[in-house]
DNA sequence: GAAAAACTGTACCGGCGGTAGGGTAATGTG
DNA sequence: CACATTACCCTACCGCCGGTACAGTTTTTC
């Protein structure tokens, strides 16, 4: 009696309906294609040929590319909530003091990120907007949003974090909260330029060095 | 007499031959698009369109897109080198201390992605390591080298401030050089998504903060 | 067992990367 | 000024790909 739960819309995978497993396949292969190469060179045939179906059955999927596009952006950024959720939420179960919430957080995401087999994937965030010319308007507000997101999700951290610990040096706490993304973005470019995947741990670690002694109380 | 210098290979713009010329053109073109769209949705003919030329004249200067992407990239990488050389050359001007020396490198660098009209444009090597699968091995490894390039400079500038100025945290050199660059291509991917410019200036400043908490002599 | 969902098959269009090869105008050189 | 080299243009062609259209078939679900 594993799968019970049968709500549409909140469906476990295996509960899912056929339709829905191939359409997931489609966006599984697809991401990991355009992770590689980028949207404009993946082609929709190498698609349907790993994923093991016809140019129809993609097409009764995804009405054409742009709308693959948008279906991988809004899977790709749900994912990262859950796994930022994760992340950080395991941080407040620990210690009710946000700074060491936020640095427990940072910690557990550099160890998620490094024991990553083959690295970080990539982020399709960045993909599109090194790419943003291919995409129409709407793709690209999903995106500037999930930024932000990501924005509001520091930030609401950092707000509680100044409140017991005032900065040592003046700092803007959005542009703080946006140096998460920042270093997390770099890092990716960095571990993949470089083929070492440990450097975006050692990145988010690096910048957990500065949240420290931004915070830290000076002795004296 | 402003062009008196006729070297080749060190040639003055007005003093490289036409075809010199027209293949910067294809070049200066050809950045753009591909850090708008990426490089597989770059399409030979609109280049050839913009720079107002035939197929037949592309392929004259460049036998595949293959190097016309190495080309590019060793643009790229010749203009950065430029810059950077200007940016920090400055501060070792302005100053003995090799830790000033290095924040005013990196304010200058702030100014000068903040004085850019339309936001940074991009970075080639993002690109192609967000696209790796279509270069060759060659083309990768030069971007990899771009990028150890950066940071055996920074790491330079590091090993002199180190001397005089015992980091307050334990950091590796390596790393703290390398995120120089990752605040950079993190910053760029910022500004991109949230089309605000001034965020990779920002970012940088932060970065600058980082550095001058680590090494500033504690009171006390 | 019927309706709906999830495809397959076939045929076609136009655009693009790339090749081939012959022709020509501009440019630098002795 | 002659000549060779450079720097292109023109035409034609190939095969792949994104996308459309639509009729037919299997699979799933109720």
């Amino acid at each position: 009696m594993n799968q019970i739960i049968d709500r549409p819309g909140v469906n476990t995978d295996a509960a899912k309906g056929k339709g829905e497993r191939t359409r997931e396949r489609i966006l599984e292969i697809a991401e990991q294609a355009v992770l590689q190469k980028g949207f404009g060179a993946t082609s929709i045939e190498e698609i349907i040929c790993e994923a093991e179906i016809t140019k129809s059955g993609f097409f009764y999927h995804f009405k054409d590319k742009n709308e693959l596009a948008r279906a991988l952006l809004l899977r790709h950024i749900d994912q990262d909530e859950i796994i930022l959720d994760q992340v950080f939420n395991r941080g407040q179960e620990l210690t009710d003091d946000p700074l060491q919430q936020f640095l427990i957080g940072l910690k557990m995401l550099a160890e998620l990120v490094e024991d990553l087999p083959n690295g970080h994937p990539g982020c399709l965030i960045a993909v599109y907007c090194y790419q943003e010319r291919l995409f129409d308007q709407e793709v690209r507000q999903l995106n500037q949003q999930a930024v932000l997101g990501w924005r509001d999700r520091f930030r609401t951290i950092l707000d509680r974090v100044v409140v017991q610990y005032p900065p040592n040096e003046p700092v803007d706490l959005d542009e703080l909260a946006d140096m998460v993304s920042t270093v997390v973005e770099g890092g990716i470019v960095m571990s993949k330029a470089l083929g070492r995947p440990q450097m975006l741990a050692n990145q988010i670690m690096l910048l957990r060095s500065f949240v420290k002694l931004l915070f830290a109380k000076q002795a004296g």
